[in-house]
DNA sequence: GCGACAG
DNA sequence: ATCTTGTCGC
């Protein structure tokens, strides 16, 4: 079962496109917490590179696939996907690997790759596998391409939007918001 | 038994 | 991610 999740995320890896960004001026991030089954989505658009907030929301959706380390975008992908709907930006920021993933697609490739929107994949820890120089630290997170950007721009990206404790200022935003700390 | 473990 | 109180430190 698992073992065809595996080869597809290998195939669909090669849907992902490194390419220099745009110019920036909307940049969209979006978490997520969870109570037994339900996935609560914290979603925001922020200015750039000021993070003047233009936009947050909150959506709760239901989940039904459990989470498995390196098959993390079979729960989130759903939940984000619906969150994003409709939504306006010129990167987003997905908590979680892109090409930083032992097969080289994590859940931002797949948001990217299924949106076809720049993103960039921001996660707190490190797998085991992740291919060498597929990722950069900045700040006290460690940042790889998601699709649409090259891990340089992404870099830089997300450098710009980093708050006081090196954390993006837009994902933090959408953490609480997804935590319910925020209204 | 031991190591690994995005969220 | 979430379960969870008080406590140490700035």
């Amino acid at each position: 079962m698992l073992e065809r999740v595996a080869k597809a995320q290998e195939k669909l890896s090669s849907k992902v496109r490194e390419v220099p960004l745009e110019k920036i001026e909307r940049i969209g991030a979006v978490d997520a917490s969870y109570r037994e089954n339900l996935a609560r989505v914290g979603f925001v658009v922020c200015t750039y590179p000021e993070c003047d907030v233009i936009k947050m929301k909150t959506l709760e959706v239901e989940v039904t696939f459990p989470y498995i380390p390196t098959f993390f975008f079979l729960r989130e992908t759903r939940p984000i996907l619906m969150a994003s709907k409709g939504e306006n930006f010129d990167v987003l920021l997905v908590e979680g690997h892109g090409k930083a993933h032992p097969r080289r697609y994590g859940l931002a490739s797949h948001i990217g790759v299924v949106l076809q929107k720049p993103t960039i994949g921001v996660a707190k820890k490190l797998l085991k596998g992740a291919p060498p120089g597929s990722y950069a630290k900045v700040g006290k997170v460690y940042v790889s391409v998601g699709n649409l950007v090259t891990l340089e721009d992404a870099i830089a990206v997300v450098s710009q939007v980093l708050d006081e404790t090196g954390y993006p200022k837009p994902l933090k935003l959408a953490d609480r918001l997804s935590k319910g700390k925020i209204k």
